[in-house]
DNA sequence: TGGACGATCCCCT
DNA sequence: GGGGATCGTCCAT
């Protein structure tokens, strides 16, 4: 296993702007890769360069969003730059960034991240070791302590945020269908970053 | 009021 | 590669 990138090799911690996440998913998703995931607690901060990610738009079957606002998606209709964490299989979290402009119920799902700094946060809170640490959408939200609780929060100001990181070349983003849905499976909305071991195993 | 099902993970084979 | 765990959400009665 490959961790933490020599200090020089850091990216930038200067936040992400609210207008980066007032975009299309479409065009926000491929753009979050190689960003750094941030959340800062009492005494440190946990810190994930994010590897794997899904777009998901309204005029989309596989999205939450698809039947219009209801009060368990409300967060997705907001403009973007905000939290949508939801609850699904009876015992998993899992991590959105919402997108586009006040109104479009669009996000785009964090499926994949590499550690980067706080790792021994990461580990006490996932009891897991290696790759499996956040190598999953449900994984890394149990590694960040991400629950019901940080739905809706906004990544311009508050505990997490959005790093700039640094942005992937093009030529080393792979795309391919997303993972675990039926509905509309043929849409190459999967970005990632080609040959990084931290790309969740499925697909 | 109830039942079907899900943007998953883990463990077993 | 497959099945079980486990419960919130939504929609149909």
């Amino acid at each position: 296993m490959r961790l933490n990138p020599a200090p020089s090799h850091l990216g930038s911690l200067r936040q992400l702007p609210r207008a980066f996440f007032l975009r299309p998913s479409l065009r926000v998703a491929p753009d979050l890769l190689g960003r750094y995931l941030v959340r800062r607690v009492p005494g440190g901060r946990l810190v994930g360069r994010i590897v794997e990610v899904e777009a998901y738009r309204q005029q989309d079957p596989a999205s939450h969003s698809y039947r219009g606002r209801t009060p368990r998606n409300e967060v997705m209709f907001r403009r973007g730059g905000y939290l949508y964490v939801y609850f699904t299989y009876g015992m998993h979290y899992c991590v959105n960034i919402v997108t586009g402009p006040e109104g479009h119920g669009e996000a785009v799902l964090i499926r994949a991240v590499e550690p980067i700094d706080g790792l021994e946060l990461f580990r006490r809170n996932r009891h897991a070791e290696g790759y499996s640490l956040t190598n999953g959408p449900a994984k890394l939200c149990q590694a960040y302590g991400f629950e019901r609780s940080f739905n809706g929060k906004d990544l311009i100001r508050s505990d997490v945020l959005i790093a700039a990181g640094n942005k992937v070349p093009r030529r080393l983003i792979a795309r391919s269908g997303r993972i675990g849905i039926r509905m509309a499976a043929e849409k190459q909305w999967r970005f990632f970053i080609h040959g990084n071991p931290w790309v969740s195993k499925a697909g």
